[in-house]
DNA sequence: CTGTTAGCGCATTCAC
DNA sequence: GTGAATGCGCTAACAG
C-alpha cells in the first residue's frame, strides 16, 4: 500500500489540509512545520496519487497521442520529441493507435478523453476532418488541412529538395511520391514541382499505383531521384546500386524526414528533416496555453532542414559542376 | 461538461446506483430499466470518468510502458504490438523514455505508480536490475536477465542465422555486433556462435569498439556478413554494394528484427524477426494475471522467426550448392 | 497560520 | 429490484 497524505498529516498530528498545502506551496504554512512535513515527505518517498487529485482538480496531468500508424518509421523520433515535451512540463503521454481508420480514431479520442487527458495531439488519418471536442486538441498535419496547429513546412521542404539538385546541375529529376492522398506528401511534391527552373524536367511517380523501374529512368537520362520519404529513397538507392549504377557518381538520391537507418547507409542519404523537438514542443505549448485559458495560437509553420550527405551530388556531364563531396552532415 | 452518472440517474428518475448496475451488469436491475438506461446511455453518449472510477476501484485501466529508447528503429512494432494487446483488453498505454539512464528509468516508474498505472511492462536499460515494486511488471530484456518475464529467444534466433548460412554452403563467416554490453546482442552473437561446425570461421566485431572494412573482409574471404541487427546489416550491404559487390552473388548479409526497411531494399534483407505480438500478448498477460492475484507465471521465450530473402544465396565456388533465390518471403 | 468540512465521479455495501 | 448512504485520495473553501 502507498502512503496517502492521511498517512503523512497522521503520524505528524497536522491535517491533511496543511500537507497538502506544503506539496502545492499554496496555502500559508510556518516554516517550520513545512520543513517537518517535506522532511516526512522525502523519507517516506510520498507521492500524491493521480487519480484523486485528477478527480478534485479535473486535470490529470496526462496528455493523449493519437496517430494513424505507429509502425511508421517516422513514429519513433515524433513520440521521443513529444514525450520530452511533455515529461518538460510534468506531463504523461498516453498513446493511442487509429491504424488510419477514421472510426478507430474517433473512438481513439473518445477513450482519451474517458481517462481524463487534458489535453490531445492528433496526427489525423487522411482525409480526417477532427471534430472540435470539449479539451483542447493539436492537430500536426500539413498546412492545407483546416485546423491545423503546427507543421513541418513541407511545401518548402520540397522546394529545397528541388534547388539543391538544380544547385548540383540535375536537369533531368525524378518525383517519387508513396500515395497522392497523403497531404504531406502532396505538398512536398507540389513544393519540388514549385522550385523547378525552366529547362528542368521532372516527371512524377505516385509508387501506390504503379512502381517505375529506377534504373531504367537513370538509362533515359534521369540523374536524380528525389523521394518523399527516406523509406522510398532507400528503395531507389539500394535498386540502382544493385543495377551497377554509382550514387552520386552516376545518380543522386535524395529522401525525406532523416530515417534511423539514412545516416548510417554507404552513401548518406542526403534528406529533408523535420524539426521534431520544435514541432513537438509547439504541439504540447499549444495544448497547454488552450488550457490555460489563453485565445488559440496561430498555426505554425517549422522550417525543414537540408541534411547534405553524401547520396547527392553534382550531375554527371555538367563541366560547370567541380563540387565534392562533403564529409559528414552539412546543414544549410 | 461531459454527462455525468448522476446526470443520467437523474434525467430518468432512477438512483446512481441503479445506472451504475447496468454498466457494470453486476446488480440486479429489471430488464424494463436496463433498457431505459442503456438506451439513455447511448442516446447521449455517456461513458464513465476514468478518476472517479480509478479512485473507487483502484485501477485506472492504464498500463505502463516504459522503455530505454524510444527512438529505437524497433520500437514502433513492439509499441504497436503493446498498444494492440493492451486494447485488446480495453488498457490504454502510458509511454516513458528512460534514455538508457538507470536513474529516469526510476524516476519513470515512480511516475507510472503515481499516475495510477496498473501494471508496468520495462525494456530496462543495460545492466539495470528492476527492483520489485507494489505493483505488476513485466521484464523484456533476454532470457540471462534475472526476473525476465517474456522475451524473443535471441539464442536461438543466432543458432538459425548461421545454420541458415551454414547450409547456403557458407565457410567463412563475419559476425557484427554493436555493443557487448547488451544482454540481447550478446545472447544472438553467442547463438551464433554455438551453431558453427567445424570447419566454419566466424570473426565477431563489435562495431562500437572498432569499424572494419566490410569489403576488405569480403576481399580476405569472408563469404557471408551475419548483424545483429538490421541497421548493421544494411550498413554492410550498402558499403559492399558500394564497393561493387554483389548481394548475395559475391557476399550474402543477413540481419535481425525485420525493421521497416528490410523488405524495401534491394535485394531484400534476410532476417530473424521476433514474433512481436506474441511477446506483446504475453507481457500484457503476465501483468493481467498478476493483477488477478495468479501466481507469477514462468518466464516465457518467444522462439524468433527466419525471413528468406534476396540477401542470402548460396556460397561462392560451392558445387554442392544449387539452391535459387526464392520470389518473395520464404519463413522456416 | 492551521484544522474542519465538503465534494470531485463513481461503485459498492446495505436497507427498503 | 431499487435507492440512500458511504468512501476511494485529494484540494479548495471556509472556520478557528
Amino acid at each position: 500500500m502507498q502512503p496517502k497524505l492521511k498517512d503523512i498529516a497522521k503520524q505528524l498530528g497536522v491535517s491533511t489540509a496543511t500537507v497538502s498545502n506544503v506539496l502545492s506551496g499554496k496555502g500559508r504554512v510556518s516554516e517550520e512545520t513545512r520543513k517537518l512535513i517535506s522532511e516526512k515527505i522525502r523519507e517516506i518517498g510520498y507521492r500524491p496519487g493521480g487519480p484523486g487529485r485528477a478527480l478534485r482538480t479535473g486535470r490529470s496531468g496526462v496528455l493523449g497521442l493519437v496517430l494513424p500508424d505507429i509502425s511508421n518509421p517516422l513514429f519513433p523520433a515524433f513520440a521521443q520529441a513529444i514525450e520530452a515535451a511533455a515529461s518538460r512540463t510534468g506531463h504523461g503521454i498516453l498513446i493511442a493507435d487509429s491504424h488510419g481508420d477514421p472510426i478507430a480514431q474517433t473512438e481513439a479520442l473518445q477513450r482519451m478523453i474517458q481517462r481524463g487527458a487534458d489535453g490531445i495531439v492528433i496526427v489525423p488519418c487522411r482525409g480526417t476532418q477532427v471534430s472540435s471536442l470539449s479539451l483542447p486538441i493539436a492537430i500536426i498535419d500539413s498546412a492545407a488541412t483546416p485546423g491545423n496547429s503546427v507543421c513541418a513546412d513541407h511545401f518548402q521542404g520540397g522546394r529545397m529538395a528541388v534547388e539543391h539538385l538544380q544547385g548540383l546541375g540535375h536537369k533531368r529529376l525524378v518525383l517519387l511520391g508513396h500515395s497522392r492522398r497523403s497531404s504531406v506528401q502532396t505538398a512536398r511534391i507540389a513544393g519540388m514541382e514549385a522550385a523547378l527552373e525552366p529547362g528542368t524536367r521532372a516527371d512524377v511517380f505516385w509508387l501506390e499505383e504503379a512502381a517505375p523501374d529506377f534504373a531504367a529512368l537513370a538509362g533515359e537520362g534521369a540523374t536524380a531521384f528525389a523521394a518523399t520519404s527516406d523509406l522510398h529513397a532507400l528503395t531507389a538507392l539500394t535498386r540502382l546500386q544493385g543495377a551497377g549504377m554509382s550514387v552520386p557518381g552516376d545518380v543522386s538520391v535524395l529522401g525525406f524526414d532523416d530515417l534511423s537507418f539514412s545516416a548510417q547507409i554507404t552513401p548518406g542519404l542526403t534528406t529533408l528533416a523535420q524539426n521534431m523537438p520544435e514541432i513537438a514542443a509547439a504541439a504540447v505549448q499549444h495544448l497547454l496555453l488552450q488550457l490555460d485559458e489563453a485565445p488559440l495560437p496561430a498555426p505554425r509553420l517549422i522550417p525543414m532542414k537540408l541534411l547534405v550527405r553524401g547520396s547527392t551530388g553534382p550531375a554527371p556531364n555538367d563541366p560547370k559542376q567541380n563540387k565534392t563531396t562533403q564529409q559528414g552532415d552539412v546543414t544549410t
